[in-house]
DNA sequence: GCACAATCATTAGCAATGCTAATTGGAGGC
DNA sequence: GCCTCCAATTAGCATTGCTAATGATTGTGC
């Protein structure tokens, strides 16, 4: 493959990941969570406890921007902060039930919106995106 | 393709779009702009020139927010507004050529990275990687 | 032509998110 | 004990997001 069709491949990949994200960003709108507490708590959920300083280098975000949207996770009952028995300068933060039930329970609403645009392609289709999406996943680690 | 199948790679390509956005993010550093910036000023290079509501429309924020980020980018010469002769309620903000260089020759820093983790792969990876972009697209679509 | 509603953008004011710098409290070396 | 280092929070500021209200212009009905 030539230099010229490997940019083309990597511009169109950007802004197609854009607009995907985009689009599916609007279903978040009926979780009544802002974006940052959303992503925040999704990683909780999905990665378990977690340190402060790993929840705000995961989220790229610095730690003290993290510690006031636990702050307000915490107010709404969807994760706990417990301090780290071992070490108590840190904190394990952790999703409540109801913090899981929501993401979880929820549907995920963003993964179950997206199987509605996979369906309106063909099987093989699917299955070529299916290979695709296994080396996008090598390429983004 | 079963159902569960599908679910599987929906979840898989909303991780891994996250993954690959959130890695290329750390290339925009070096612009000097924000994240709601730079975004809106690609959005302008790219598109030409276009209204508020448009620019407003595309980077999913509401009117008010944008103007206030395009009066930034006029403060620091990358945009200009200009009143729209046809229509004079509504402006047409274009980029400066100060604007479309700091983008463009700048190296689309973001599209760059990704070019080299693509290099990374074998060719017949990057070729079914580019079946799956094009997939990708009518799926974001 | 002239009132009136509709439309595009901006202004005003507030909450949330991002940062750096400084502080608090605890761990570990000597 | 004391000193240094480290995790998290607090303090204070700029930016970004919103809704409501305002200005300016266009189009409509009569």
């Amino acid at each position: 493959m030539g230099e010229g069709q490997t940019r083309d491949v990597a511009a169109r990949l950007h802004s197609a990941s854009i607009r995907l994200l985009r689009a599916l960003r609007r279903e978040d709108d009926g979780s009544g969570l802002s974006a940052p507490r959303l992503s925040a708590l999704s990683y909780v959920v999905v990665e378990g406890p977690v340190s402060l300083a790993e929840l705000a280098e995961a989220e790229q975000v610095r730690p003290p921007t993290m510690s006031r949207i636990v702050d307000a996770l915490v107010d709404r009952g969807l994760v706990t902060r417990v301090v780290e028995p071992r070490d108590r300068r840190s904190v394990r933060i952790m999703a409540t039930a109801e913090g899981s039930q929501l993401l979880l329970g929820g549907g995920e609403r963003r993964v179950h919106a997206l199987i509605g645009r996979l369906h309106k392609l063909a099987d093989s289709e699917r299955r070529a995106l299916a290979r695709g999406v296994e080396i996008l996943e090598r390429v983004a680690r």
